[in-house]
DNA sequence: CACGTCGATGTAATCGATTCCACGAGGAGG
DNA sequence: CCTCCTCGTGGAATCGATTACATCGACGTG
């Protein structure tokens, strides 16, 4: 592969030259200039961006670690991130932890070897120490989705909390008094805080959450399928069990068709996380959607300004419900546009 | 951050003991040894990845670049490859062509850009000159799902020809006459084959594919929208849709369903590439599963053959037909497992 | 005892870029 | 006409590692 000392010999100048060009620096002239541009040409010189980035101490990278490539809220995530960071000049370097911390400390360890220059992290447990000194070390670093409470590092999120309100009233409004939840893993903010918001809309209704009615899972579908058993097999089993992601929402799903019981008649069903195929299954889901796209535009965002000097901001956007027919009764108007452009957030 | 440098002063040794050390060269001394890992830990040294890749040529990397990160299909793909990927000491990029072209060219030259050891490609278009230079030029290379005819560089792939043989079959039998099919590109291998495939089956019972039954989709849920919506809207609308991808499946339920009409009803589905959301959708769609994880296992071994100078090899592995309610008549037997574990292929 | 071998170590070149500094030519100003 | 500044350019240092080569002491062998 061409190298930039073969660019200086073909064009006749020197390897400093050709930097300047490939640089725009403005002390070049037009001469010199055109003849580097040809050699380049000629010779399909591209610059090597290792040797680049070990001079200037940059990446233009990203690395952005998430918690699980297969659920498609993340996968959202992922897409809108490296959207936005392609648009400010940066490539990003996807890890999947696979909700193991062990996993999410491999990937953050190998992208802090190569040296990329901030780090987007939605962490799979409360407090992995290597994040934690990375980032007292000074790593530009932001926490999306979810966080380490107690590190200075901004947070880009979804407020549930409104949204989780709407639910429960929408529950109660269908006649609903038992209600059980499947709850995250409580190392992870969003496993515990889901809990909590749950438990604060119930409790405005003098509905107590008993802890029979809390399952404990681990945000992927097997979870789910489990505790959903476990409620089923309550002496008095709940009337709607909400999921604490889409993922455990499927596995719920799983469960009740594996007993030959409906949703919603047998046992209604609620989700934090909408995605798309939520409005196709049987019956469509209800859930509580997160603005995903612009989530990760904004942890890109932060990230940057943190990267470039710049003091960057946590954001807290709301979550909203979308009521479909997973908990009774259908909603008063059908679902208007059944196929949402890809495009939007 | 602190460099080998800063490790040699520290054990009082020259940096080519320290980097002896890191690399167990065997020439070292029990007493350098340990003096320099003591150092190496007081520092917190990691050594700098940019740095060692400049030196050695190799970053230890794997490029990916798929057509489309939200498709559920490419993304159970991309995680087998950075599992196996792993497993074999190396990491991945992924980069997202979202069926573009241009985009996917972008990734491609930024991924060369880094000097990644060897790049996995699903290619969105038939000939990208970018691609098939770098083949050309060396680049261990392997073509994963689909491929660009003409080039010498190895293709991992599932052929559907039986199991889309097995789903005419199951069609016939259900008694449709009429089957039309969303194609894909013409311009990807996938997208052409299946169509070849599925009127070579067809034509077994001899029942014509005329021009009419064939729509021209891009993979991407809104292209079987509107396909779906144009077979409809025809004087003798098809009875059978076989969508040659999962998301064009799901624009197609999402045309049925704004029609007020019902699968299988109103029109039969069938969709290539089997995703755990189909057995949820109403109803549960038939589907060709690939063997995704092993395909993506099987590419990453490829691919690391090339690398490491060993003569890599084609793999064709056989996709099969699962039937669901989706195209009428329920199967004989329910769903043995609803909750597949997501660490089988 | 001399010499060759081997093991442990250090010095320095190298990878491919960027960038500081020095230098020469040419133009402006006194 | 001399000085000074600016502009374009090249030489060389530098980033942080790896590694060929040199060196040196200890040891085994004839």
């Amino acid at each position: 592969m061409a190298s930039i000392k073969d660019v200086a010999a073909e064009a006749g100048v020197s390897v400093a030259t050709v930097s300047r060009v490939l640089n725009d620096h403005p002390s070049v002239s037009a001469d010199a200039r055109t003849r580097v541009l040809a050699a380049v040409e000629a010779l399909g010189y591209r610059p090597n961006a290792v040797a680049r980035s070990l001079r200037t101490d940059q990446t233009h990278t990203l690395g952005l670690v998430i918690s699980d490539v297969m659920n498609p809220y993340f996968t959202e995530l992922a897409r809108s991130v490296e959207e936005e960071a392609r648009a400010l000049g940066y490539s990003v370097i996807i890890g999947n932890a696979d909700e193991r911390p062990e996993l999410q400390d491999h990937h953050v360890r190998t992208l802090l070897d190569r040296r990329i220059d901030g780090l987007l992290v939605s962490p799979t447990d409360g407090g992995s120490p290597l994040i934690v000194d990375a980032a007292r070390a000074g790593t530009p670093m932001v926490f999306v989705d979810r966080w380490i409470p107690g590190v200075e590092v901004p947070v880009v999120r979804a407020d549930g909390r409104a949204a989780v309100r709407d639910l429960v009233a929408h529950l109660h409004g269908l006649g609903h008094r038992r209600l059980a939840i499947i709850a995250g893993p409580a190392a992870t903010t969003t496993g515990s805080e889901r809990v909590e918001a749950f438990r604060e809309a119930l409790g405005e209704y003098g509905i107590p959450l008993p802890d029979a009615y809390i399952g404990q899972g681990d945000f992927q579908a097997e979870s789910g399928r489990r505790v959903t058993e476990g409620f089923l097999d309550l002496p008095e089993p709940p009337e709607v069990v909400f999921a604490a992601d889409n993922l455990m929402a499927l596995g719920a799903l799983d469960a009740v068709r594996a007993r030959g019981l409906r949703v919603p008649d047998d046992l209604a069903l609620a989700a934090f996380d909408d995605i798309r195929w939520f409005v196709h299954t049987d019956p469509p889901i209800t859930a509580i959607a997160q603005p995903t796209g612009e989530l990760g535009r904004a942890a890109v965002r932060a990230l940057v300004d943190s990267i470039e000097g710049r003091t960057p901001r946590s954001v807290t956007l709301p979550a909203r419900l979308v009521v479909r027919r997973s908990c009774g009764e259908p909603p008063a108007s059908p679902e208007p546009a059944p196929v949402r452009n890809r495009s939007q957030s």
